[in-house]
RNA sequence: GCGAGUGUAGCUCAGCUGGUUAGAGCGCACGCCUGAUAAGCGUGAGGUCCCCAGUUCAAGUCUGGGCAUUCGCACCA
């Protein structure tokens, strides 16, 4: 490095075209695409991009979430390792298609849509998805978050969809595709599946009053099991009449369907009389239901039980001609291997006593819960009720659900089986489009067993390092133990369709290529857009049966889980050999590291791991980072509704990307809420950007004005000790950076980055700001030098944050016309690390803060010098630091002389205190003895024997401790009305008085204050000499004249005069001073 | 209801394996133009570490219970 001159800096920056600059460079020289092409000695560093929704703008939580993508990969490639950035888009999804829906004015997904209907509205949701993309690249590029977008992964593209076919044939192979029930919300006068999210909390929910009834339903003695036989037994024939189970619903409609009862197998159970006959409910329930007949006397009890002696009686049920009707069983009360088909007690541990009766009326054909206890006892489904809430039984057949409820109450009331019949206020939904209730009803959907590979998937998951920790065993090991099967249909239009061809007589054929359907169908197909309807149009013949494909799209979480494979297309033959896309997905699976919001624990992320060990027996990443929820400075999720939402671009504009980047790495760990304000990314940028800055363009302006030769340097080891203890500092630096984002930690990275700047500008600059000056014409190139090192290397170290501003720097010191970005990441050069040298150094920051406290706390400016300061040191090593730099204590503290205090002197009270950590094991119970015998001992001998490294002896309650000078912590303090202060074994105090002298002295400061002030009024550069002129009088004159030779200096004065003069004027303290420019 | 987090200064957050006088930034108060930086520097005040009980020589930290709050709960993504 030669001499040579740096772009100027303006002190005041402008990011916003720093950063717009630095895009212009990064396009003009391609540097992201040189990092995919250059050579990558450390091989593939393999990252995924979670796909956002194409149809959706970008917001801030997008901005958080590309940060920490971007910045891994970046010290990736630092480091020599290739990364791959293909972008990706989900295409498919329910907010696509109900914006479709609202365009074309549909109710919901419509069951009647005609075959153009249904192109139509695909071609549509087609085109819908890359509304926004623009917005995308927008956002992706001005943040500098490097992606590939050119040759991005979309999930409907044929590729893309047949390699996701190929897995669910891989799967099916495996035995893990089935049909089954699932109960979801439907819209009853369309009967349109609904989602959850359709049923939005606030809008569908009403207030409604629905019926609450009791119904009783007599038990079978004839079929009575033993069990239930012996918890009955104390019964006489006369209470054993009519005896019943009684049940409670809300749902009267759903009583014609009325298959199971349910009951707590730990909950007690009684026979309790009633008015209305003997009848079996839970024991919790006696009172309440006492209440209901309020004229009657309290029920008595005439048995008690456990509910699991119920298990298997069998009842009447409310109407028993249901189910013979519905094809269900051929008579009532069949039985099938010596059990009952229909109508008897079951064990659900979600029955409560708190509500109704404690005996639970079962229609699993309306209800999930219902439907898992049937499962659970193979039972079969009753449909009183179809898809459109039309009563399909019974005399209100032909009403709609909810009408039927009247009717059916007086015909059971009309039969005695009643027990009471009311109404309950409560919360129900209606779909907010047609108004209708929402009946909750079995469909049959296709399913992933998943349940069949839980235990693998929390095998596999042991090998992921979650950060935060906690989700590892926390929120996802949690899903994958409580891991129910996978529902991967949809009855939706626009979504990669099921491959599934089914028979008229229920015989399944996957499909695993377009080839293989092409061979099927008996013609080529390569052109054919594999969406519906015309995929729908393929039916072949198989075994004298004509396949077609069944109606449903496939969930979106399958979509994306799938694109470690479906992102190069891959395709597997039914040998299991690859055909296509075998090498780029070889090169790039499993990934190193993937990152998203929290809440893909259940969705992207489960996908990934899901399918990765069902096919390849491995997790799909290693390394995965869980963000946070953004929210707004209340804590307030932001939403368009709230108006609380955060526009990313007008931010970068306002505070620089750079520090909108920091921000989001700094203000909390990752997986934590992070409260959003413009506010806290301003400090961001103070605290960090800004300071960084300054130093950078301290450097600049005398580098240019001293032409260092950068090159003649002297050998670190050669050079003062600041400028050692600053290298020192940068070595720690490299060190604790590179080990937090190895670790994936890209907060302790950042705050070790902040406190070295924070050291390098407010210790190492303002402390050797006079070597940069230049004075006499020497130019002192080891502070150069330094300097400029450690810029440099903070360049490299801030790239992976602050891609810009390190750009940028990193041009303007190194003189390449380079990105930081292709430069190879710093390396520890351990020979440069001084653990003595950087506490040595921590000693002398600590007594010049004291120093500082004291001369506040006691009104003592700083520019009036004082005679002398004395200083205690905390140990020998501490002491010898600060006498080497007294010059530095002297100079920050102005004052004419360093003391060093001893143990002995009078200035210093002492007081011990045990040093817990050595002591505290080995003494224990002993510890109170302890402190009273350093509280009784004379502290000033053991100040002494410590500071001396010796051994001492304190004893109480007749216990002698024999202690090392390590066992014990010695405060020092300086007594009442001395100006000091003290901490952590330091003491600092001043020496007050002012001769004559010093009182010159401080006057001449003032003077050299005011003319500074001056230069700088009058426009003067740093560099600038000038002739002054003083018209001064009194003490302000003696004073000029005592120190003429140091004002001149101070202010570069080459000619200094006494009267008026010719130049700039200003009035001083004592009379008035001129400049002039030589 | 179940599960996972969180609760420390007015605000946003550190405080790893029990240890000393519990810290930082912002805000607030006070001081400061001193040849980098006033979008700056320096100093200070400010604490029921959510509550109760326990273990321990010693608890912000460990254990149990309670309270509050955020997120998730399988056809939103």
């Amino acid at each position: 490095m030669t001499k040579r001159t740096f772009a100027p800096v303006p002190t005041q920056p402008n990011f916003r075209q720093l950063e717009a600059d630095i895009l212009q460079k990064w396009k003009d020289e391609q540097v992201f695409e040189q990092t995919q092409t250059r050579p990558a000695p450390a091989g593939e560093f393999v990252f995924y991009e979670g796909p956002p929704t194409a149809n959706g703008k970008p917001a801030l939580h997008h901005v958080l979430a590309r940060s920490f993508k971007d910045l891994f990969p970046r010290f990736k490639v630092m480091q020599g390792h290739h990364v791959t950035r293909k972008g990706g888009w989900d295409t498919h999804g329910l907010p696509v298609e109900i914006s479709v829906e609202k365009k074309l004015g549909w109710l919901g997904r419509n069951h009647g849509a005609s075959r153009e209907e249904l192109e139509e509205f695909n071609r549509l949701c087609r085109t819908s998805v890359w509304e926004t993309i623009q917005d995308w690249n927008e956002l992706t590029e001005r943040m500098g978050y490097w992606l590939d977008l050119g040759d991005p992964y979309i999930t409907y593209q044929n590729s893309y969809v047949e390699s996701v076919w190929n897995l669910l044939r891989r799967l099916h192979e495996k035995g893990l595709v089935a049909q089954d029930y699932k109960v979801v919300p439907l819209s009853p006068r369309i009967s349109s599946t609904l989602s959850r999210a359709e049923l939005g909390e606030v809008d569908s929910y009403r207030m409604v009053d629905d019926p609450s009834v009791y119904v009783r339903l007599p038990i079978v003695w004839d079929t009575l099991p033993e069990r239930a036989h012996a918890a009955l037994s104390s019964l006489s024939g006369e209470q054993r009449q009519g005896l019943s189970l009684l049940v409670w619903t809300t749902t009267p409609w759903t009583l014609p369907s009325n298959t199971l009862a349910a009951v707590n197998p730990d909950l007690d159970y009684v026979v309790a009389d009633s008015p209305s006959g003997r009848v079996i409910v839970a024991e919790g329930a006696v009172e309440r239901l006492s209440a209901l007949h309020k004229d009657a006397a309290p029920l008595e009890v005439l048995a008690r039980f456990k509910g699991r002696d119920l298990e298997w009686v069998e009842y009447e049920p409310p109407f028993p001609e249901v189910a013979s009707q519905l094809g269900v069983v051929s008579e009532l009360h069949e039985r099938r291997d010596g059990k009952p088909v229909l109508h008897f007690v079951v064990m659900a541990d979600f029955v409560s006593d708190v509500d109704g009766s404690g005996v639970a009326h079962e229609a699993p054909a309306y209800g999930a819960e219902d439907l898992e206890v049937a499962r659970a006892y193979g039972v079969p489904l009753m449909f009183g009720v179809d898809d459109h809430g039309i009563l399909q039984v019974t005399h209100e057949q032909g009403k709609f659900f909810k009408d039927a409820d009247k009717g059916l109450i007086a015909d059971m009331k009309a039969r005695g089986l009643m027990f009471w019949a009311g109404t309950l206020k409560h919360r129900y939904p209606f779909h907010d489009r047609t108004g209708d209730p929402i009946l909750y009803f079995a469909k049959k959907g296709w399913y992933i067993r998943t349940s069949q590979v839980a235990g693998e998937m929390l095998a596999q998951n042991e090998k992921i390092n979650w950060v935060p920790g906690n989700i590892k065993h926390g929120r996802f090991g949690n899903w994958l133990e409580g891991n129910v099967d996978w529902a991967i249909s949809r009855e939706r239009y626009w979504g990669t369709p099921l491959p599934f061809w089914q028979s008229e007589s229920g015989q399944l054929r996957v499909i695993g290529s377009v080839a293989e359907l092409s061979e099927l169908a008996g013609r080529d197909l390569s052109d054919l857009d594999l969406h519906r309807p015309y995929i729908d149009d393929i039916t072949f013949t198989l075994d004298g049966e004509e396949y077609r494909r069944v109606p449903e799209v496939l969930d979106v979480w399958f979509d994306s889980g799938s694109m470690p494979y479906a992102q190069w297309g891959l395709l597997l033959n039914e040998q299991g050999e690859a055909v296509r896309g075998a090498e780029q997905f070889a090169k790039h699976y499993p990934a190193d590291y993937i990152c998203e919001a929290i809440d893909q624990t259940r969705g992207w992320f489960y996908s990934l791991h899901a399918i990765s060990t069902m096919l390849y027996d491995q997790p799909a990443y290693k390394n995965v980072i869980c963000l946070g929820h953004i929210v707004d400075e209340k804590g307030l999720k932001m939403s368009k509704s709230k108006g609380n939402v955060v526009a990313p671009l007008p931010l970068f504009d306002q505070y620089g990307a750079d520090s909108v980047r920091w921000y989001m790495f700094m203000a909390s760990d990752p997986g934590d809420q992070k409260r959003f304000s413009e506010r806290l990314v301003a400090e961001a940028q103070r605290s960090y950007v800004n300071t960084l800055w300054n130093v950078y363009s301290f450097f600049v302006l005398y580098a240019n004005l001293d032409q260092p030769d950068l090159a003649a340097a002297p050998a670190v080891a050669e050079r003062p000790e600041m400028d050692r203890w600053l290298l020192a500092r940068l070595e720690e630096t490299v060190r604790d950076v590179t080990a937090a984002l190895e670790s994936y930690d890209a907060r302790s990275g950042g705050r070790a980055l902040e406190g070295f700047v924070d050291d390098l500008s407010n210790w190492y600059v303002r402390r050797s700001r006079s070597r940069f000056w230049g004075e006499g014409g020497t130019v002192d190139t080891a502070a150069y030098a330094t300097l400029h090192e450690a810029l440099l290397v903070v360049s490299q170290l801030t790239a992976p944050f602050t891609p810009f501003l390190a750009d940028a720097l990193y041009r303007n010191l190194s003189g390449e016309e380079s990105s930081v970005h292709l430069t190879p990441w710093p390396t520890v050069r351990a020979e440069r690390l001084d653990r003595k040298l950087t506490a040595d150094m921590a000693a002398v920051m600590k007594v010049v803060e004291l120093g500082r406290a004291v001369r506040g706390a006691h009104n003592l400016k700083t520019r009036q010098p004082l005679a002398g300061v004395q200083v205690r040191a905390a140990s020998p090593e501490a002491l010898d630091a600060l006498k080497r730099s007294q010059t530095q204590i002297m100079e920050e503290l102005n004052v004419k002389a360093v003391t060093f205090l001893e143990g002995d002197t009078d200035l210093v009270q002492y007081s011990l205190r045990p040093n817990l950590p050595v002591v505290g094991k080995q003494y224990g119970k002993q510890l109170p003895v302890l402190k009273k015998a350093l509280t009784e001992a004379d502290a000033r001998a053991v100040a002494t024997a410590v500071q001396a490294g010796q051994g001492f002896s304190v004893q109480a309650d007749g216990v002698t401790f024999d202690l090392t000078p390590g066992s014990v912590l010695v405060d020092a303090k300086a007594p009442e009305g001395v100006a000091a202060a003290e901490d952590a074994g330091y003491l600092v105090a001043f020496d007050t008085a002012l001769t004559p002298e010093l009182v010159r002295e401080g006057l001449a400061r003032d003077l050299v204050r005011a003319i500074q002030e001056a230069r700088k009024a009058a426009g003067f550069e740093v560099q600038d000499r000038i002739a002054l002129a003083l018209e001064l009088d009194g003490e302000a004159l003696e004073a000029a004249q005592a120190w003429q030779d140091f004002i001149a200096g101070e202010v570069l004065a080459e000619q200094v005069a006494y009267g008026s003069g010719e130049g700039f004027r200003a009035e001083v303290e004592g009379g008035a001073v001129t400049l002039k420019k030589l």
